[in-house]
RNA sequence: GCGGAUGUGGCGGAAUGGUAGACGCUACAGACUUAAAAUCUGUUGUCCGUAAGGGCGUGCGGGUUCGAGUCCCGCCAUCCGCACCA
């Protein structure tokens, strides 16, 4: 073995990715003729570091990137950043920096640790959402939806901070208090705007049907989150037909069995009569206090207030039904009131029993028909209608057919269908978002900045020392002449929610003119993204506003594309080693010296625990910077690593012994390149087992299963190893370099340099994937196992092919299977071609 | 509570119903070295056995099958999502 140098990332890395810049290798043509593929990870939030999910994301999506490039694809894959949001805005008050500056400063540091990584990203398109650049195309998308009817401003309760003076997201509430200020937190009444989501709500259910290669999980998630169901809205009259209660129920066969009608504690009825009645004030009250956590609901009784009053049933006028106001009951689903069920409603039931209602069994199965209810179980299961007039003997599908068919012809009801998705509220009143490009009007209303005024830009001077919105308090951003009467006017000063600047990023990434948001020939070449990689956390509110987004400009007719996404893969995380120490307090892994099974904290000698295996946090200090390891280790050992063992839909635990490996196989593969011998002649084993690697590595890419792809590459490499030289071997050497590039690029560029002297040149970046012969998949010689009875008791290897009956014979002229046969009788023989023989006693 | 996923050596994990544990990590032994690192060669599920070989093994209990980690039924555990959705 020759006397080679090791591979010295620190040199080679930044050599290649200049090289790779200066070439503008990865920059993505639209014009190409080339089969295209779009491969995209979630952009980023420029928070200030990358983060080790991040460098896992990219390398991801940069394997498949690059191997699309290999197997002959135009390829796009693009980055940006995801740069709006509140903790500019943190940043702008604790430090007294502009969110700009801030913003700017860390998407120039994260650029340059993603660039020390060797993604092969078209920088060309990078954009940043904080952009004028940006948000004013996506100013012009929001006024296009507002003309056509998709945008609308209501009234809204939103949580209010009294000190901060600003509105807080729900998960800034923590136990009813503001989580900067810890101000007791108010609902109030604000006019926001509005996405009509919920008009798209059945397109992007049955849509989901169709994304087939989105994780069924997400789907799911999705398909809950919309949650449709369907079912009758009616109305229980007060006796004296003045006015009534409006109820939707999904189980209208089962309205013979009511027994109460139930409304929630928000509902005007029960508004007008606590007005009078401070008993129902104070339980009204009490209702809005009980907790939203898990825990509290589940164990949360069921409770409620008898009002007094009394409502028809539909159904017969003269059989009347106590309201109560209901804990259990939720104002913001259907009408805000339901008709009480017991039978065949665990709530019903639990509530009916507490307030001695009654029950009716109205479903029956089996032998139970008629019997009377008893029990603290409800019924839910399918049955036989029974107890209900003219419907018994119905099954439930037919009775709720003929109660809604019922109620429409009679006109005491309609059938509905009901969403849990409700509209977007987008209004966000902040500084750092894009501005809604609104001028309210004294006269003239409201009034949509027209296109030749957009954008409509951030001012930079605004101040972040007291609390509230920095663009209400502006001395004259808001004040503008109204474009319509040129009156003045005031520029309305919510900001869009980030959200929205992630439901298009995608499309102008594919096309960017500067004169409108995307030109919709290119970007319909490109669209939809072949290859959506991000994390799970996004399976709802992002990718599914990001469809409907899509949906809507497909509405109004600027884009012919439906669904964004066609393929979706949601990685797991990076996790890591806990250290705690006598207090609880979290040490982080330097922090500590193993001996054994001991752990000591190297300062001071006293003992460390060592915890749960967690996500990488700050707070429990078991980050891992890649900026360190790639210092350390170089870009393509950390790379290997990202997609080494775990399978990249599980969590990926960092270890040292783990990069170590794989900066010791980098060196390998680095030896292995150098001993390309010009020997002679063939070794037919070693091509087969090359040529089933190239197959296998390629499915394996494609199908994302990484850690699958590694581990065959080190198969090979093993058998490269020891094979005698040969030009099979020499082969094989350049074939292992062209497997392993889209994963160790910056190794595979210098190897094949080394290489090049016999090749030609030329970058392996621009290589094409090693052609497959099919002839070499087949073995011609085959290892078959022998069983008896089911357990296996010796291996024959044969020529493949050979007929059952001799695989027969030879199977039991083996020793091994006499013995294990022992005399007995045969009673029959399975032979599997080419694979296994059972001889069944 | 509802829904979903997962469960395989010391660890991460492989395995179209057909030889369970590929590949990696760890550990151990050996070679090279003054020494260490690096590298190389072995061994590494478990039990019995000097060995040859054999028994047992994919969370637990059943079932289907010539054959089950894989399919079916019922449990258990862990994780994730949603949550009083009428």
């Amino acid at each position: 073995m020759s006397n080679v140098e090791r591979f010295n990332p620190h040199v080679a890395d930044a050599r290649w990715q200049n090289i790779w810049e200066e070439r503008s290798s990865f920059v993505a043509d639209d014009n190409s003729t080339k089969p295209r593929a779009y491969v995209l990870e979630m952009f980023p939030y420029p928070s200030g570091r990358i983060h080790i999910g991040h460098v896992r994301n990219y390398t991801m999506g940069d394997v498949l990137a690059r191997y699309k490039r290999m197997t002959g694809h135009e390829v796009l894959h693009p980055m940006g950043w995801d740069a709006f949001g509140m903790p500019a805005e943190n940043a702008a008050m604790e430090k007294n920096v502009h969110p700009g500056g801030w913003t700017r400063d860390n998407i120039a540091n994260m650029k340059a640790q993603l660039k020390r990584l060797g993604f092969a990203i078209d920088w060309t398109r990078e954009l940043a959402t904080c952009e004028p650049e940006y948000y004013g195309h996506e100013q012009a998308l929001f006024l296009k939806l507002y003309a056509a009817g998709l945008v609308y401003r209501k009234e809204s309760a939103v949580n209010w901070d009294p000190v901060d003076m600003t509105v807080l997201a729900n998960e800034q509430v923590i136990d009813g208090k503001g989580w900067r200020s810890g101000a007791p937190i108010e609902r109030r009444k604000l006019s926001q705007w509005f996405l009509k989501i919920t008009d798209f709500a059945d397109e992007l259910l049955t849509g989901l049907g169709a994304l087939d290669q989105w994780p069924d999980k997400v789907r799911l998630m999705q398909e809950n989150w919309i949650g449709k169901s369907q079912g009758l809205k009616c109305t229980f009259h007060f006796p004296g037909g003045d006015g009534g209660i409006d109820v939707f129920t999904t189980r209208p066969d089962t309205m013979f069995g009511a027994s109460f009608v139930a409304i929630a504690a928000d509902h005007p009825v029960a508004q007008t009569l606590a007005a009078n009645a401070p008993d129902l004030q104070a339980f009204i009250e009490e209702c809005r206090k009980g907790g939203t956590t898990a825990a509290d609901i589940e164990t949360a009784e069921k409770r409620g207030f008898d009002t007094g009053l009394t409502v028809e049933h539909p159904l017969d006028s003269s059989w009347h039904l106590p309201v109560y106001v209901a804990n259990f009951v939720l104002m913001d689903y259907g009408t805000g009131a339901v008709f009480g069920c017991p039978a065949h409603d665990q709530r019903d039931l639990d509530f009916a029993r507490k307030y001695d209602l009654p029950v009716t069994r109205v479903v029956a199965d089996g032998d139970l028909i008629n019997s009377a209810f008893a029990g603290d179980i409800a019924f839910t299961g399918p049955g036989t209608i029974v107890n209900s007039r003219w419907m018994n003997g119905m099954t439930i599908d037919q009775a709720k057919a003929d109660v809604i068919a019922r109620a429409q012809a009679e006109g005491w009801g309609i059938g509905q269908t009901q969403y849990r998705l409700r509209d977007w509220g987008v209004s966000r009143q902040r500084y750092w978002g894009t501005p809604i490009p609104i001028i309210h009007c004294q006269t003239c209303g409201i009034v949509p900045v027209p296109d030749d005024q957009l954008p409509v830009t951030l001012p930079e001077e605004v101040s972040f020392d007291i609390p509230g919105n920095p663009l209400d308090r502006h001395p004259s951003w808001s004040k503008v002449d109204c474009p319509s009467c040129g009156q003045p006017a005031r520029r309305e000063t919510d900001t869009l929610d980030t959200f929205v600047d992630s439901s298009w990023y995608f499309i102008r990434f594919a096309s960017q003119p500067h004169d409108k948001p995307f030109e919709r020939t290119v970007a319909e070449k490109w669209l939809p993204v072949d290859q959506y990689i991000g994390g799970v956390e996004h399976a709802i509110l992002h990718l599914l506003y990001a469809r409907f987004w899509t949906r809507a400009l497909n509405h109004i007719g600027l884009i012919d594309v439906k669904e964004p996404f066609a393929s979706l893969f949601t990685q797991g995380m990076v996790t890591h080693q806990t250290y705690q120490d006598a207090k609880g307090s979290w040490l982080s892994p330097d922090q500590v010296r193993r001996e054994g099974d001991i752990w000591t904290i190297i300062d001071s000698g006293a003992p460390a625990v060592a915890g749960r295996i967690e996500k990488m946090s700050k707070s429990k200090k078991n980050v891992v910077d890649p900026d360190d390891i790639v210092d350390q280790y170089g870009a393509d050992a950390v790379r290997w690593f990202m997609l080494s063992d775990s399978p990249p839909e599980r969590d990926l635990e960092w270890s040292e012994a783990g990069i170590e490996g794989c900066w010791r196989f980098v060196q390998r593969l680095w030896r292995l390149t150098s001993q390309v011998s010009g020997a002679d002649g063939a070794d037919k084993a070693l091509d087969r087992k090359t040529h089933q690697v190239i197959a296998g590595v390629g499915a394996d890419i494609e199908a994302l299963a990484f850690n699958k792809a590694v581990a065959k590459i080190y198969d090979l490499a093993n058998i490269i190893e020891k094979a005698p030289p040969s030009a099979s071997r020499d082969s094989a050497i350049r074939t292992i370099l062209l497997l392993s590039s889209p994963m160790v690029p910056h190794l595979a560029e210098e190897a094949w340099t080394q290489l090049g002297a016999e090749l030609g040149g030329g970058l392996i970046a621009d290589a094409t994937w090693p052609a497959l012969d099919p002839a070499l998949l087949e073995e011609d010689e085959v290892t078959i196992a022998i069983q008896v009875r089911g357990k296996l008791r010796d291996t024959l290897t044969v020529a493949k092919g050979l007929p059952q009956a001799e695989i027969e014979a030879l199977a039991l002229a083996s020793q091994k299977v006499q013995i294990a046969i022992d005399g007995g009788d045969i009673k029959k023989i399975i032979v599997v071609p080419d694979r296994l023989v059972n001889i069944v006693l």
